[in-house]
Formats: C-alpha cells, structure tokens, sequence
DNA sequence: GAAATTCCGTTACAAAATTCACAAACCAAG
DNA sequence: CTTGGTTTGTGAATTTTGTAACGGAATTTC
C-alpha cells in the first residue's frame, strides 16, 4: 500500500499497533463492522485520531458503514508492512532470549526467529525450541544464507554494541535492543530500542505525582 | 522534589530515562561533569530539549560548567519517585514472568519483585529464585503483608483482565501489563501496557518505507 | 424514492512539543 | 578585580501533533 504523505508520526504507528490488537479482539467476538467512535472508545483515544491516522495510508472506510474489521486489520498490517514474514536474528540466548524464542506469537504475528546466536561455548550446539545454537561469529553466513533482516539483541549491556556490529557488518537491515545500552549504528540501519524500565519509571513518577495531587 | 509545572509531557518521562542510562555509563567511564551538548549527543537529541526538560523539575546544571553527572543522576532519579523502593508483585510465572524474576536488574533499579504469583496449582509452591509461587487468590493477603505497589501481569492475554480485577481489588495503585490485551481498570489506578510487538511493527515499517525512499 | 441518519475523509483550527536565541551566571586566567 | 570564554535556564518562534467541524457518500426508514 503506498504512503500518501511523507512524514508519518512516530506516534501514529505506535497508535495502529494498538488498534490491530483492538481489531483482532473485536473480530474474535465475530463484530464484523466497527464505527471510529466505538473502536476509539475500545482504544482510550479519539475518533478524529483514528480515521486521520488511516488517512496516512488510504480511505478503508465505508462512510455510513464504518470499517469492515478484516479488512481493516489486512489494511493496516499492509500499510505497516507486515503483510509477509521478516525473519529475525537472535543474539543472546539468556534469560530473557530463551523467553522469545519460546514465545510462538513471534511466528504467528509474522516475525520469524531463525536463527540464535550466542558467544558462550557452552551454549554452542544447544538446542532451543527445534533451534540449535549457533557461534555469533557464524551470522554472516546465516544471514545470507536464510535472508535474515531484523537481528534482535539479548546480549548483556556491555556486550550490546558488538552484537550491533556483528549483525550490522553480516548486512542486517534493522535491530531491536533488549539491552539497556545505547549503541551506534550506521544510520541506514534502523534502531529501536525496548527498555523495560522506562515502563516502570513511568509508572514510579504517576503514582507519586497523583498521591501528591490529593 | 517538587514539580514546577503543572503538566510533564509523557515523552519527556520516557527521555528522563535514557538520559539516566547514558548518564550512568559516563559515570562508569569516570566523566564527572557533562554538558548538555555532549548529553544531548549521547542520547540522540537536541541539547535544549535536554535542558528544558530538567527545568521541568528544578534546577540542576551550573551555568558555563554543565552537570555534575553523579548529582543530575540523583537528581533525575528524586524526580521521577525512584529515589526509594517500589514493592511489585507478579502474576502469571510463565516463560516470560520467569525471566523477569530471575532479571536482577530489577532488584537493582529499585524494583524489587517480592510476590510471585500464579494459578495453575502444578505451579504454585513451586520456588523461582528464592521465591514461593503463590495463590493468586492470596493477592489481597500478600499485598497488605508486604506492601505491595506495582503489578505485573505476565499472563496470557485472555486473563490479563482476571489478572488486573485480582490486582485491583487487592489495592496495588499501578499495573504494567506484558500481555497483548487491553484491560479496564478504575481511573486512579496507573496502567502502562508493554508491547513487544510495537517495536517490531515499526522497525517492519521503517525498514520498508526506506527501502521504497530509494 | 425521498428524507433522515450515520459516519468517513478532509480541512481548518487549537494545543502541545520542540527548537532557537540570548541574557544571566559561572569559572579561569591574568 | 576584570575580562573572555562557556554553558545554563527560559521566553519566543517554529514545528508538529491532536481535535473539532463539516461536506458528502452510503444506508436505512417510511
Ligand atoms: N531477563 C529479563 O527479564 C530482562 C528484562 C529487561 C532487560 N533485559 C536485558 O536483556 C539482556 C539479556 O538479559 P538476560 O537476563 O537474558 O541475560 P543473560 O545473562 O541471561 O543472557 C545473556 C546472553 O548473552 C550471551 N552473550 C554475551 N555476549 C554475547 C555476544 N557478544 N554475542 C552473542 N551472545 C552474547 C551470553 O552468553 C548469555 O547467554 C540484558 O541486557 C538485560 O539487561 C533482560
Ligand atoms: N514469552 C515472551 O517472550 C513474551 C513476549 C511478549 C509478550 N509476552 C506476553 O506475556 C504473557 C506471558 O507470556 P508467557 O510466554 O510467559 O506465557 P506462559 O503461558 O508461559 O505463562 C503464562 C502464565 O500465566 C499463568 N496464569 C494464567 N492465568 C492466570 C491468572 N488468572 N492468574 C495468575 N496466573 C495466571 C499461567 O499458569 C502461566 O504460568 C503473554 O500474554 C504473552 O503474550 C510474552
């Protein structure tokens, strides 16, 4: 689907992240349309919001109607780009590693782990989930050879900026930090960073600043 | 410390956070003073965003010195309530409640998971790094006993709302919901819903809106 | 089949966040 | 003590984001 502007807010993708998973729950309870209002109403935000963040993409509504749920769901995942399988690159198969891999939602939302890295000798050779571990010095074989694009970092922090080299030299297109630790990329490679702690900092702060406010 | 103004953007609470993760790692490399440019540098933004947001909260910096960085960690810390412990408890101890309560960072972070909480009955009894699972029926019981805050809802998403009823009704005052499902909860308790999927969803789309870009 | 109703897409407007720019504050050197 | 070089804190300007309003397309009702 072809991006009808240029610039697309940050907060706008992360807000249709949110009404695919509205979306899906609505189609589980078989609601087969969906005005703005009640989907906004399901999402915490406002109707306007919605229909102009669709707007970005394309008319997928129906004036009078609404939006047809399927579609709307195949709609948005087109405009998001998953609309096909990426296939993911692990490094650092810990506590938090194996989590992910476990996870089967992974597979099914279309993220695909296929290969899982790790430096430890001793890790080398396990299997995981139907996967074997693999040197990390293995990856620019792996990523040729299965057409790895997203490389995915549960090393510990201090280890963080290797993984992104190793993953950024083996020609990955994006990276996903687990790791709370900055690291530095060439700007064609795309960055995100997941730090669990920014949710309970945030949490922290607005408990205290609503008790104060009593 | 007290709040200057009335009203703090979100996005600021969320940069507070990295600006303390880069502002430790000076700290580990033994910089004791930093400016706001080279801060600023550091964590991927503009200085005076940097500058402005401190305002919000006080008066940190020494004008043509910069920030002593041990004293802007501390200070950065007070202002968003985590200058003292938060007292969490964790429901649903799966695959991904284990890694969080095996993550010692937690502890460290002020963080400190002191209720593990399930209802499977295999479970319950068993030990998860020195810690009983318990009843989630119990979650009243243990959050008076131990002063409980925070919850973390680590089940899967069809009873993440049990999960939050349980929380709730227990008296926590803030949620942090890992589970892909929105949930309802009375307004005066704090809900932060992490999404793994959110990161992907934009690196998916980033990484082919550039692609097109070319 | 006309009227009333619903609800999308878009434009216009308001609010909020970010960046700029500079006076005031500080330090170091002479 | 003064001067010169920095760097903060903050009001003003700018950019971005969010909300309201409304015309028009589709459906339902009578
Ligand atoms: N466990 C959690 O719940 C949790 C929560 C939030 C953030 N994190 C972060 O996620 C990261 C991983 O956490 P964890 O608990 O799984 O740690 P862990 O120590 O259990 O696992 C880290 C793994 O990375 C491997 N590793 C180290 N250097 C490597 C390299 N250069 N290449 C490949 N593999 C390498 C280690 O051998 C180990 O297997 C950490 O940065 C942590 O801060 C973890
Ligand atoms: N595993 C991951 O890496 C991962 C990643 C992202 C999101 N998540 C989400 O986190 C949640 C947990 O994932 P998981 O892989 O650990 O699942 P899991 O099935 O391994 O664990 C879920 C646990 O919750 C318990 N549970 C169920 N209902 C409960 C209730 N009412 N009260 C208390 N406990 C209850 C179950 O007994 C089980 O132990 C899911 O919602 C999942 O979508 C997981």
């Amino acid at each position: 689907m072809a991006v009808k502007s240029e610039h697309i807010p940050k907060a706008t993708i992360a807000r249709l992240a949110t009404y695919i998973q509205v979306l899906s729950e609505f189609k589980r309870e078989g609601t087969d349309v969906v005005s703005s209002e009640r989907l906004a109403e399901a999402c915490s935000v406002n109707s306007s919001q919605i229909r102009k963040d669709l707007a970005y993409f394309g008319e997928f509504g129906v004036r009078g109607v609404g939006y047809y749920v399927q579609d709307l769901i195949t709609s948005i995942k087109r405009s998001l780009g998953i609309d096909r399988a990426w296939n993911c690159a692990l490094v650092g198969v810990g506590n938090l590693g194996r989590a992910l891999l476990r996870h089967r939602e992974f597979t099914r939302k279309g993220f695909i782990i296929r290969g899982a890295f790790d430096c430890d000798p001793y890790k080398i050779g396990e299997m995981v989930e139907g996967m074997e571990i693999v040197c990390s010095r293995q990856l620019p074989a792996k990523v040729k050879e299965l057409g790895l694009e997203i490389g995915i970092i549960t090393t510990p922090p201090e280890r963080a900026q290797r993984a992104a080299n190793y993953l950024v030299g083996a020609g990955i297109k994006g990276i996903i930090n687990f790791a709370p630790a900055r690291v530095a990329v060439p700007k064609h490679i795309h960055l995100e960073y997941v730090d669990f702690f920014h949710y309970f900092y945030a949490a922290a702060f607005h408990i205290r600043f609503d008790e104060q406010a009593d």
